[in-house]
DNA sequence: CCGAAGTATTGACTCAAGTCAACTGACTAC
DNA sequence: GTAGTCAGTTGACTTGAGTCAATACTTCGG
């Protein structure tokens, strides 16, 4: 066998807790070899997608950082979005048949292409897979309610708490450390983000390094009281 | 046969363009019609489901209005959306299988109770129907990226101009005036929605009357002036 | 090594929305 | 009817985040 393809298949990959086939038995894990059609390899700045592009497949991050977001014809840009390793990318374009919104490698990656129309033939066939693809979309719009949760009702503080508690969470899940991370992103993208200027994420950086609770060189953060943070999540300042 | 199935039927269903059903053949859609188990009255005031509860089924509002409020314990709460007849609610607890919101009908409201293990099966043979729930869960995702571009990005004013032309419009694909609504929620519950205070929304809709955009007597709203709300929509005063 | 472009920090000032409070108008129950 | 509650409006004042601007640090190419 093709050393290339044994790299290819879900079967192998080192992702398969995180990504796509969770919790297959076997024989349902070779059926799902077939979804993955190509690798495909996206620079630095370059997009996986855009807005009004037509849809045909849904992407399953194999190395990388990417992320999503929204831009107007009037100037507006919404980061609605970081993606990393594990995670899947594309499902704003279902309904339409064409995407919604830009995807943007924040470093060099690469992404497992997997076209929908063969998501949705094996799906009907692999129950396992059809409740994964349900699951992933219902996990998104949850994500998305927290978002709103915390783009209609926090203060900068919170949200750049809650948003660094997030991302080690999840990079944590990855085997990465619970304390230290690297952003992949700019001040204006985690402003963007969370609904802020970029310089009161760095006023709001400062502010925590004051404070004792986090170490910020640049991108490198490194969280020395992961309690405090999220006491400042939980803590709702305006006690309504 | 009993006048009460007919009833219960999709394939009677008035709502069929807009719901469930919507796009399939006759064949298909006698098939759907094994997909409600029952419906369900919701008195004005009264919970769908809340957080926490064990997630069964999705729910297609047959009539009345509904909002899902995410609340904290530290006494945040966020309304995540506003759901009219022929909508789908309850997608938010297929990831974990419990609600992570609570359904509140703001008016007495009937609803089709679609066990989702049922969805699953009937969607397994008919294509349609697997595709329309993709199209559902994705429509949801958009929505919310919406949401958060609002959000994240827009001031007072254009939030409340975007939440009505919404609203109208939504109004409008089920038959209402393109100009006339009458509002389900308090201010409060549009303010939490929009990430404001009642008092702002308040102060903004006395705004657009002085303006002569809107008509507005309590709840009833009529828009006099939709193209001066587009604009006010699109045009990021920010001008970034 | 240097200059340029992009990114980040910090300060001074402004302003949109929040807060607090008073008051009014609707609706409900008795 | 009318007392009581809830919803909505409006005013005066405060404040958190935005804006504008100066400066510093990083990275990259020549």
């Amino acid at each position: 066998m093709n050393p290339q393809l044994i790299n290819v298949a879900c079967s192998n990959c080192n992702l398969r807790e995180l990504c796509m086939p969770m919790g297959l038995s076997d024989h349902d894990l070779n059926r799902l070899d077939d979804l993955v059609a190509v690798r495909r390899k996206i620079k630095r700045g370059a997009t996986l997608f855009t807005n009004g592009e037509k849809f045909t497949s849904l992407y399953a991050i194999r190395t990388g950082f990417f992320k999503t977001c929204l831009a107007t014809e009037d100037g507006r840009d919404q980061v609605t979005g970081f993606q990393m390793a594990g995670e899947i990318i594309g499902l704003d374009g279902i309904v339409n048949d064409q995407h919604s919104c830009d995807a943007v490698a924040l470093e060099d990656a690469e992404v497992c292409v997997m076209p929908f129309d063969r998501i949705e033939e094996i799906s009907r066939e692999v129950t396992a897979l059809q409740s994964h693809v349900h699951k992933i979309m219902s996990r998104e719009i949850v994500r998305e309610h927290g978002v709103m949760l915390l783009l209609g009702s926090m203060r900068a503080e919170e949200r750049l708490a809650a948003f660094l508690l997030n991302l080690v969470q999840r990079l944590h899940a990855r085997g990465f450390s619970q304390s230290e991370l690297v952003l992949r992103m700019t001040r204006e993208e985690i402003g963007s983000y969370l609904g802020l200027k970029l310089e009161t994420v760095s006023r709001t950086f400062s502010k925590f390094v004051e404070d004792g609770t986090v170490e910020v060189k640049q991108r490198h953060v490194r969280i020395l009281d992961t309690d405090g943070l999220q006491r400042l999540v939980n803590s709702n300042h305006h006690c309504q």
